[in-house]
DNA sequence: CGCTTTATTGAGGGCGGTCAAAGAGCGTGG
DNA sequence: CCACGCTCTTTGACCGCCCTCAATAAAGCG
């Protein structure tokens, strides 16, 4: 079960100081809350009220089919929003990809603030838009290994400055994230590694070796 | 060539008027413009400071990739927004499916409009997402029967009352749109009328037998 | 260390893609 | 009105990428 509590200034986890853009003072308001590994922050359907960031962990949201195939929207890291991504109700669900901590604002508290912050709303929104559709592009028209090179490219480009890039979520999350299965997915990120393209020092670590390689295989978009 | 004129009251094409929604007066500070078949109405990494409506025709939203392969964002109808689709530049560029009748305004004039405009701003832009988002799940997780059931059931469903649907573009669009390639796309449609699901009078014109097994098709999802 | 979960690797199959050709739709001009 | 030519669509045969099923290996965790 998540674990509320109020916001104190000397609780604030470090990532939260770190994201220097104007969201931060919004969040004052927020509540932080904690979730274990693969817990539900909020469900499929239910209302979109609440807008979130996180602070430590990492965050998907998911969407179930009748007879359970998955799709990943996206994911969250620490520094990244989300919330915003429904209308009146959330077609995603999001949950924990590991042990997290999210900070918590309502969306109406940020309605009422107007002006600036509704303005970073939108923005945020746009973002999530921008993202969304690069997504449909990997999904409708990139190859199995173009969508990996991709993902990986997308992490790396994310943590930029670090040699050594972690992969915060399992295989089956990268696969259903990508639309693939993930037998597909492993024998993608070893035909990478033979490539010398990227080098796994652990299950959930790897550094680019060949940047350029890897830029090839995923951008093959204009 | 496109051509514009200014916007004047006695002008407006019925479609206009027919859009009963609060976006209708924004759109009294716009142009009209008209558009050829294929012709572009703005282009990929073009600046998006103008957003759009749909009065006659129809609209997608394009990306492409170095090699050719095409992926289609969305398609935009009479009464339909978009342009909000990106942040500072368009990520995917906007063309006519045929010959089209668009209505321009300035998006800078709509922000500094601020208060409820800008409200509406964010909410065709979550609309935008939620549609993207739904289409997230068809091209990551959907067979291909299942993609085209959903694409004939979305048409039916914008156009309810319409007992015939009028399919505004050509399979190679259907195709793009879908993931799929257009040989598939037409197996599809094939199979789906040899089902008793739907049924084609014209190859740009069906009807739909039987809704349930159409959304039984489409709607796997939960 | 033993147990469970997660990841890799292999063999084989099927869905959708590719290549090719025939058919339908449609505007143009005789 | 029909003949012609172009584009778009349909259909068929075959192929290949990715999925499925299965077994092994590695990693987390008590």
């Amino acid at each position: 079960m998540a674990l509320a509590y109020e916001y104190q200034d000397d609780q604030v986890p470090p990532m939260a100081r770190r994201t220097g853009d104007s969201a931060s003072s919004l969040f004052r308001m927020g509540l932080t809350m904690a979730f274990a590994k693969d817990e539900e922050i909020y469900g499929q359907d239910e209302d979109a009220d609440l807008i979130y960031r996180v602070l430590e962990g990492a965050v998907r949201t998911t969407r179930i089919m009748a007879d359970g195939r998955r799709q990943i929207g996206d994911f969250y890291l620490p520094g990244d929003t989300f919330g915003f991504e429904s209308g009146a109700r959330h077609k995603f669900a999001a949950e924990a990809v590991r042990d997290s901590v999210v900070l918590v604002v309502k969306a109406s508290a940020l309605r009422a603030a107007g002006g600036d912050l509704e303005r970073l709303g939108w923005e945020v929104t746009r973002r999530e838009l921008e993202r969304a559709q690069e997504h449909l592009l990997l999904l409708g028209r990139k190859t199995a290994c173009e969508r990996v090179a991709s993902f990986l490219k997308g992490l790396a480009d994310k943590s930029s400055g670090a040699h050594v890039v972690d992969l915060p979520m399992g295989r089956q999350d990268m696969a259903d994230y990508l639309g693939l299965t993930i037998e597909t997915v492993s024998r993608m990120l070893t035909q990478l590694q033979s490539n010398r393209i990227v080098s796994f020092c652990a299950t959930r670590q790897f550094r680019v070796i060949n940047p350029r390689g890897l830029a090839r295989m995923a951008d093959q978009a204009v």
